[in-house]
DNA sequence: CTGAAAGCGCTAACAG
DNA sequence: CTGTTAGCGCTTTCAG
């Protein structure tokens, strides 16, 4: 492994110089500057991050924390589309990602000593749940950070508007003459789960619309299977008191109430309406495609990229506040007039 | 930052002990032991991995690379089940893992020089593509490596076994009765895209089946939009011939390929069976549910990180070789049988 | 079982 | 403009 002090030899000059060379310093002469990138190239020359950071103090790494379950593992759409983003942001910035598991070797590792392991100069925080311990030392330390899917008070929060999304799928299908309007709720533990249902009791008060707790359901959590007992549960417990359009908190589990309603033989948008959230992937390759409220995935990455690179180099930024990305509907074949 | 001279200097052992303790190395005292481990604990300290690194040249981390394209962003569905699997193996061995990108910074900064700069122990490879000089370089490099979408030779290659599941798929069809079956290839710059498109082939000869030019249609790239394209162009040119099944190499192009029948007025499978690659998510969800070829992407994402770790720990390995990773078919609801 | 000393590769004053 | 010196925090011989 070649190294500054190897440089230095073939060139004639001193460690120092040579390191000032490479990192672009402005006091050096033109000449050497030259010979010395040439020589670092010849050589083969490649910088230590290790080394450099331990004097430096800086590492260049973000840790992204999240939850080993699947309610955002790296493979679920929604997260992986912000962290795309996101990941993409910071590595024009010269950062690289990393992510911080509970689970390092054999040890376990709490989230909070990952990042100090690695001297992260940040960290990402999409864990959805309610406050757990293991989140919550990391969010009290002093790491700078934001977060995606959770607002935590006092720390930089880039988050969908969960009110304004369900607003609009909600006024969506009001417009379309409904008034029996049941919700299946994403699991109330998270953040959007809990401010959808909200905003969809909100909703009905102001329309002065009765809330029947028959009309809800909370599918236990994000996935296709949740989704089928939860639309399962529904129609059993609204037999006698049918709704005509149904508002499903999360994309994934609209699919399944679709494919559970038509394989009952109910015709959609026919006999329900039905409406998602966050326009995943799947949502155009239903038949018919669903109608769902569009999360603006790249948006919140390069926005927390953003804030995070300014909390972690002392630029001036706007005090860590909560943003709310805003929502649009996204209008396909899964809702229609009422008759 | 308390250091381990700290500690030191608290308990009164040499930096040089407590490192030990630190490390659970054999010869140290039970109570030296534990009154250090206790003073760590109670001071706060997390070891500076950076520092460790310098001087074990060794990083615990592990470099991914894949294209910045579409075809293997990280929310490619297909790779970021492969790289779940991978992070949470390697993870549970004490690795981290960051991408490796090409822009690093203002400075373009090649694969190679990425992961020598991080000093990683080893990469994974999941670029599609045929030969680029870039991941070329670190191929060709003496960093310990695997690959994950495509064979290098000499090296670790642990993926999804294209012929079989090609042929399972034509068989399935076959059985059902079909002779007139056409195939949507995904980019033949890819392994996938040429690997399907080859088995193809070869399942037409070995049957005595004709080969017709305009039964084959290359979608330009892994989009929605170019299912869509391959598909309108397909039904064009066989306007006057038309198949009776079509495989498709990759299910996402195969559920724009449906959407696209239905809204012309096919219906599947009656009119047209269809059979995709993959099984990803989208395939549960299309209506009639996709028929597919199973990809095992967790064992992929198992046994690369169990040959890398053995190949970075001198651990006895096999031989680098290529591992085809069995696939299995999965039948739903696109497939028919000819009447 | 414990400690002294050296050094991993690099940067950051401070002189010259 | 260039060099000297002193660490960053840790591990690793090698003595004791």
């Amino acid at each position: 492994m070649v190294t500054i002090y190897d440089i230095a030899k073939e060139t004639g000059f001193s460690p120092a110089t040579v390191s000032k060379a490479l990192n672009n310093y402005s006091g050096v002469n033109k000449k050497t500057y030259e010979r010395i990138l040439g020589a670092a190239r010849d050589m083969g020359y490649t910088a230590n991050a290790n080394a450099r950071s331990l004097v430096t103090k800086k590492s260049w790494l973000i840790g992204v924390l999240f939850s080993d379950d699947v309610d955002t593992g790296i493979s679920h759409p929604h997260f992986s589309g912000i962290l795309q983003s996101f990941q993409s942001s910071v590595g024009s910035k010269g950062y690289d990602v990393i992510f911080v598991n509970k689970v390092l070797g054999d040890k376990k590792v709490s989230f909070y000593e990952h990042c100090m392991l690695r001297r992260v100069d940040g960290v990402m925080i999409a864990a959805s749940k309610k406050y757990t311990s293991e989140v919550q030392s990391v969010v009290d330390s002093k790491l700078k950070l934001v977060s995606v899917e959770m607002p935590y008070p006092g720390k930089h929060t880039i988050i969908c508007d969960n009110e304004m999304g369900s607003l609009q799928a909600l006024e969506h299908l009001y417009f379309l003459g409904h008034r029996k309007i049941a919700h299946i709720a994403a699991p109330l533990f998270s953040t959007a789960g809990m401010e959808r249902y909200s905003a969809y009791r909100k909703f009905l008060e102001d329309k002065g619309l009765e809330y029947k707790p028959h009309y809800v359901v909370e599918a236990p959590s994000y996935t296709h299977e949740s989704g089928w007992m939860a639309i399962e549960k529904m129609i059993s417990q609204c037999w006698n008191d049918m709704p005509t359009a149904v508002f499903v908190a999360y994309d994934e589990l609209a699919c399944s109430a679709i494919a559970y309603l038509q394989q009952r033989g109910f015709r959609i948008p026919k006999d329900f309406s039905i409406i998602g959230f966050d326009d995943l992937e799947i949502a155009s390759f239903t038949s018919p495609p669903l109608s769902t409220i569009r999360q603006d995935r790249v948006t919140i990455g390069e926005l927390a990229a953003d804030r995070l690179i300014r909390l972690i180099e002392g630029k001036p930024g706007e005090e860590p506040k909560e943003m709310r990305i805003p929502t649009s509907l996204v209008i396909r074949g899964t809702c229609a007039r009422i008759e």
